[in-house]
DNA sequence: AAACGCATCAACCGCATCCGA
DNA sequence: ATCGGATGCGGTTGATGCGTT
């Protein structure tokens, strides 16, 4: 047996809202409020329309201070960023964009910021290049991330080298982590196929080191990377969610005690967010920069690698 | 002018979460 | 602690309009 209808699906109007119905509603809802009870909302306003439907319609499109299209390239950009740190949480991010609702907010991303996101024409930015970050700071002091070396060309892969990437994560609650495991998105500003890395979201292998770290602190700041997305040759790219990348084409040494875990697939998932999915399964080259105490990936080239839909 | 394809966006659906009894 | 109704949310659908052939 099913969850019981909100309403009486069978002697309720639905499609389109009328003129007339819409201004009683709005009549109703201006003068009594809505009474903290849509589903009998319609029956006192004389609407034949479920209360979840009123809801939606006054939400979306007759509550005061609502504007409706015309995004200007601010709000694409906000929309942008936002989506890049938290994904499709189109409440969330309508409510920092004032007089727009989350179902305009995802009818734009998905009609026309996908697009641009895709032909590159707009970036993705959760830190800027100066270090400064656009999610509020936390008190919790930076702990020392693990340093490493690199001892070889990052061209000259070796499978029994394991790749550790001390990398800045942003959680729900706004503060950083280093997930030692990760990686992220990829930026194709300025070189063709060469990609800038920067964590959106990691799956950390087992034993993997997280601590909360102070964003404030001059090392953290250093590790900011831009993250931007700007994909050429779209046609092979199709909808989802994740990718797969394997790495042991990376060159960075390693601690002893993750050594131990070096049998373990190098293989990482990550969830762009972004709704395509690309399959590096051949592996990128990347190269790595010195970053205070850590190396972070400075660009990963993946412009051999095999790219199809899934 | 008609047919077709595509883009847009309002509205719906169903699931998750909240909250009060 | 549990249950059930109300609300919130994100994914999806379908009507409409517009441009192209």
């Amino acid at each position: 047996m099913g969850r019981a209808p909100c309403c009486d699906k069978a002697n309720v109007k639905r499609g389109p809202w009328s003129p007339e119905e819409d201004a009683a509603l709005k009549g109703y809802v201006e003068s009594h409020g809505t009474g903290g009870n849509w589903i009998a909302l319609p029956k006192k306003a004389g609407l034949r329309r479920c209360g979840k439907s009123c809801r939606l319609r006054w939400l979306n499109y007759l509550r005061p201070d609502i504007k409706h299209g015309g995004f200007t390239e601010e709000e694409d950009n906000i929309i942008c960023n936002l989506y890049g740190q938290m994904g499709s949480r189109w409440s969330a991010i309508a409510s920092k964009l004032h007089g727009r609702t989350d179902n305009d907010v995802k009818n734009h991303w998905n009609t026309k910021l996908k697009k641009k996101m895709m032909a590159g024409k707009v970036s993705l930015k959760t830190f800027t290049e100066n270090g400064t970050s656009t999610l509020p700071s936390t008190s919790t002091p930076l702990p020392t991330p693990q340093s490493l070396n690199i001892q070889n060309s990052p061209f000259n892969a070796s499978p029994n080298q394991t790749l550790v990437l001390p990398i800045l994560e942003a959680n729900d609650n706004n503060a950083f982590t280093v997930n030692q495991n990760s990686i992220i998105s990829f930026d194709q500003t300025n070189h063709h196929g060469l990609y800038t890395p920067q964590i959106m979201h990691g799956v950390s292998r087992t034993g993997a080191a997280s601590s909360r770290i102070n964003n404030n602190t001059s090392d953290n700041n250093s590790n900011s990377h831009m993250v931007s997305l700007s994909q050429e040759g779209s046609s092979s790219i199709s909808d989802s969610s994740s990718i797969a990348v394997n790495y042991n084409k990376c060159v960075v040494s390693q601690p002893q005690q993750q050594q131990q875990q070096s049998d373990e697939s190098m293989d990482m998932f990550m969830d762009f967010g972004f709704g395509f999915p690309y399959d590096f399964a051949n592996g990128p080259n990347c190269h790595y920069e010195r970053v205070g105490e850590i190396f972070a990936p400075e660009w990963v080239d993946f412009s051999y690698a095999d790219i199809k839909p899934h």
